[in-house]
DNA sequence: CGCGACGTTGATTGTTATCAAGTGGAGTGG
DNA sequence: CCACTCCACTTGATAACAATCAACGTCGCG
């Protein structure tokens, strides 16, 4: 069950939607289009997988709409998953190595893909390209060490804590009082936190008890108390 | 107790040890005589510090000699170490932000540090830097991304079984056999694999009875039964 | 209706943290 | 040269936390 994939006209780049948020926001009209005529848009189902970890990671891209996950695992199947991508993120490993992590869609998502020769030869002639890669790769590299932390230090309080007013800021409005339709079941929220999915699912229904948030259904987040919420993750 | 430092006469560059393995190694040789005028050489003793996590980010550097270890810590002290860097690393955070790491020699080292403003600005002027800084980093995330399953999902006689392994390949010669001095002490390697000092302490006699290692006196480490250690730290 | 995926809850076990001594070696000073 | 101290490390006993094993509930769907 391949991916469905059909080219994206050159001037689709110039209505992306991600435009400003991705990459391409440092190219001018002209390197624009052509790093366009280059590009794929791809559609992948939840669930899908669009680079496994040890193949030689053939693709790179911009996510245009969805999240997936970035995963690894030992070698009896335990997995973690170590990042987790949005609109506008790079996704793929440039310059020559094997992907070292699966990339699988946690939701219905589209992505611009490049063939990833084809894109780390325009990256070479194109050093704004590398400058905007490059900032982003230390923004994620400072979100993996922060993530380590928690994986190697804190209890798993902390972490199903830490991990909701994460999502909670990111995908609701950051008022107090809102419901957030969680993108994680609670298999991924464990493979995330570094737990089992009865750890998350007991935590959880603590933090309910408590009165810190309500979980009307199960993929629903209701914020009652953040404050204490956040007390709680800062360890 | 300030770190020694001194300025570097502009043609250390030329002779200097690491240059091959550091990023300079993409300058030629006007812009490395332009980049050696903005950097100063520094000596850091063991376990002194260079960078406090929080603070403004004012300086960025290689490493010339020693090591060092990058560490966070959660509210209320929990620390753990979210990477070690050698000789040619880089270690700061360019690109305006605040260091969310703490930088601790781990070893008497020496370090070529540069203003992080002055070493911004050569880097936007000269792309090589740019690129040369994007290959470690991406470099860098790969390593922090496989050490979070590290974190996440292995078990402490894995954990410490991939760290012997690693050490041992990185000061060692390779050959089963040897003997290394462990430039760690437990509890750098407790906060380095999210163990605490007991825990590493118990597993290593355990390797030892077992007879895969040695343990000579605290620091040193004699390799026995590599197979056997690497088949542990796989999972 | 029954099935399957997902989530919750309970009982129990197992691993690692914590608390508490104890050991051994390097360095100091009488 | 021998106590003495300090520090890193080891070892033991116990407790706490999360994993595991096992039902059970709920929702959506054929």
């Amino acid at each position: 069950m391949a991916a469905a994939r059909r080219p994206s006209p050159a001037h689709a780049c110039q209505s992306c939607d991600v435009r400003a948020n991705a990459i391409c926001a440092s190219l001018d009209g002209c390197a624009l289009a052509e790093l366009g005529s280059l590009g794929r848009r791809m559609t992948v189902r939840s669930g899908q997988t669009l680079l496994w970890e040890g193949d030689e990671a053939a693709l790179v891209g911009n996510v245009l709409t969805g999240m997936l996950k970035l995963s690894t695992m030992t070698g009896d199947g335990r997995e973690q998953i170590v990042g987790v991508v949005f609109p506008g993120d790079f996704i793929g490993r440039p310059f020559g190595k094997d992907s070292l992590q699966t990339v699988t869609a946690l939701t219905d998502a589209t992505v611009c893909v490049f063939r990833r020769n084809a894109f780390d030869s325009f990256a070479e002639a194109h050093g704004e390209i590398g400058q905007a890669l490059l900032r982003r790769t230390l923004d994620e590299l400072d979100r993996a060490r922060r993530w380590m932390l928690l994986l190697g230090r804190m209890s798993a309080s902390e972490r199903v804590a830490t991990l909701l007013i994460e999502l909670h800021s990111r995908l609701g409005h950051g008022r107090s009082g809102d419901t957030i339709m969680l993108p994680l079941s609670r298999q991924q929220m464990g493979d995330l936190l570094g737990l089992t999915i009865e750890t998350v699912s007991r935590t959880m229904t603590r933090f309910e008890r408590a009165g810190l948030i309500r979980l009307p259904g199960g993929r629903r987040l209701e914020m009652r108390n953040e404050e204490e919420l956040k007390r709680i993750a800062a360890g």
